[in-house]
DNA sequence: ACCGTAACACTAACCGTTAGGGTTTAAAAA
DNA sequence: TTTTTAAACCCTAACGGTTAGTGTTACGGT
């Protein structure tokens, strides 16, 4: 699997690339709802089909540099120091990923996303996957001793805390607020701590 | 608003509800991703622009019963005994709509709900909706001290609770569990008690 | 050199949804 | 009552995302 990848991977991960580039520049010239699948396709120099192959929808198109959002928030459970405690961490990363998604050169993105209906709901789906994920990362951190709806529950939080973020007037200070919310919720789901 | 409803609105509401049961049979009988649009109208025996005049989408079908979800939530807030306090009010909602989904009758439809990628979708924007009405409302409760944005924090963590205990293996023991991380949560969002 | 197959193309369709335009009929205005 | 308005409904046709079916090309392993 390291072997250095040959020229039909390459070509595939191109043409991948050309689509989404394709796909990015149309949706932010014309407007998301005023490109059709056609007219990427048409841009990309590629057959719908193929299309369809690299992408599973056309929300997919806009969402193609966040799959390592997934990524990042597992690793900030699981590839954190030996005794470092678990939500310092998590908030630690999502005041990066709410950095990122505002300041950074994707604001046209995210503006887009915002205005989309569609958009919105295709994120929100995803939100949704990444929590399951980060539920599973945080259930099998060792030493836990919380319930699995427990470890849920608060993964759905840390999710939550990242939307509401977002949208909020000051969103840097939001994550503060709401991961002090957070951090009170997992003290009482520790059977360890005893009042 | 209160004189009798004349022939034509109980012609439509006639029309509305056979469109419904024709949609909930045929999606049970058949399952809902073999069920067309089409199909439906056609056993409603109406057309299928009058099909789309009364529900918004082919998902809305499904949901048909459940726009009192959104009031019962906001009704559990705003129309409470004067110094009953927020949460356990909530929480006996939350136990009352997880029961009525999970026990009733209506455990097929669940079923098929939870099969469908589509239909799970589109319950979770729903549910996001909802939050943002609960929060509009748990902001306008009066003697509250909290954040807007911790408003909206409890909205979702109380709508959270409600996905998640549906989930779970015991969710009438769920909601409780997940209650208890609330109450925290809510308790450190409050500025009028120091410790 | 050869074969299996992954990547891509083309056509044609399916399905949810909407626009356009017309008919009936309940209800409000005259 | 008669007239007028408009809501509810119907039909046809289309649009746009998505997929199935069927080939064709060319890379990679043998």
């Amino acid at each position: 699997m390291t072997v250095p990848p040959g020229r039909r991977e390459r070509k595939k991960a191109a043409t991948r690339q050309k689509i989404a580039d394709a796909a990015l520049r149309l949706f932010l010239e014309r407007g998301y709802d005023a490109v059709g699948i056609r007219d990427v396709a048409a841009e990309a120099d590629v057959a719908v089909t193929t299309l369809f192959s690299h992408f599973a929808s056309k929300e997919a198109l806009v969402f193609e540099q966040d799959q390592d959002f997934e990524q990042r928030l597992t690793r900030a459970v699981t590839g954190r120091a030996p005794h470092e405690p678990l939500l310092p961490a998590l908030r630690h990363e999502i005041h990066a990923l709410v950095r990122h998604c505002s300041a950074d050169g994707s604001a046209p993105i995210w503006q887009m996303i915002d205005a989309s209906p569609d958009l919105r709901e295709y994120e929100e789906s995803m939100r949704l996957r990444h929590a399951e994920s980060l539920a599973t990362a945080i259930a099998a951190d060792p030493g836990r001793s919380q319930t699995t709806t427990a470890c849920r529950t608060i993964a759905r939080f840390v999710i939550d805390a990242y939307a509401l973020a977002r949208e909020a007037a000051d969103p840097e200070a939001a994550v503060d607020e709401i991961f002090r919310m957070i951090e009170a919720a997992w003290e009482v789901a520790s059977p360890s701590r005893r009042t």
